[in-house]
DNA sequence: ACCTGAACACCGTTCAAGT
DNA sequence: ACCTGAACACCGTTCAAGT
């Protein structure tokens, strides 16, 4: 029976196939090894650790955020940058705990970034001001999916209830 | 040696303290049965699960919450609103958590979600406009805080990087 | 009747033993 | 040298046994 060889890109593709069917809780470093075909202790051949494994699923993820759209004016390229973010996030919502629980820093969403700053600075909007829009709608667009499990404060009384979507379309919209 | 007694009162002003304490990740139900002197089967007397136990310390928390000052203008009100309920957020961390988990639903804080959305309508805001404002408020508060564990996407970079608290009360004046 | 010790089925992580 | 079985120290939860 060959002793298995397996690199971090195997692990990170297992684990977010993992995570992509079975979400966060269902990502266990002996799940993990299950899938390819060893026991857990393998794992921390090429992971230090589980926090790392998370930090390396969501590095790799950030290659793939939708960059924003140049063909667009610049306020519908954030409206729909944001709203194609929303949907990004909105399709894995394991990523949403992952990033509501704190435990990942993703430097590799700076293009991303840099990309909205420039758009929001094409606007009459300064460098200072802009940076702290930016902020302001990266805590909408997370806090509004984390109400997408529904939580708090429950207000669907008032007429029927927006979608959790529209709902961050219109914020963003009336925010800029 | 006589056998305990407590009730789920008891049990909530335990798991509180833990919670106080060492935040979320350390209230376990065996540390909460070791807190109170007996082993994890005794509180499974009193609480189905930690699930429920969470909730019972969640809607305990919600008649806390801090109510708006009716003496102020309905603007600033809001804006005060707001700022006391980040506050109050600020000063439990593991209350963000639980809510960013999304494991809890308290309908107990529905006196205070009443009296923002009257104040909201006391402004020329219509009532669905109202509705949206609110939970738009509401998730841009916990986006925020969220991001006070700095996370994602990082962008301290243009000037001296505003605080957490100031953002939001940026933003939620803006958005108003 | 009420309480709880001990066990079950899980974790993440380590380390000595195997190849 | 590289891999991994088996163990350690934890979980939440249950249930038979104790009072």
């Amino acid at each position: 029976m060959p002793r298995h060889i397996f690199d971090r890109p195997q692990i990170i593709a297992a684990a977010r196939r993992i995570l992509d069917a079975d979400g966060l809780g269902a990502l266990t470093i002996r799940a993990l090894a299950a899938d390819l075909g060893t026991g857990p202790a393998s794992v921390y051949r090429h992971v230090s650790n589980r926090q790392e494994l998370l930090q390396l699923v969501a590095d790799d993820l950030a290659q793939e955020l939708p960059m924003p759209d140049m063909s667009l004016e610049p306020r519908n390229r954030l409206i729909a940058g944001w709203s194609e973010l929303y949907d990004f996030f909105g399709a894995r919502p394991w990523l949403v705990e992952l990033l509501a629980a704190g435990e990942v820093v993703s430097d590799h969403a700076s293009p991303l970034a840099a990309a909205q700053l420039a758009t929001l600075e094409e606007l009459d909007i300064g460098r200072e001001e802009a940076g702290r829009v930016y902020q302001s709608l990266n805590a909408l667009l997370i806090g509004v999916l984390c109400s997408s499990h529904p939580y708090a404060h429950g207000v669907r009384s008032h007429g029927e209830s927006m979608d959790r979507r529209e709902l961050f379309v219109w914020a963003v919209e009336r925010f800029l």
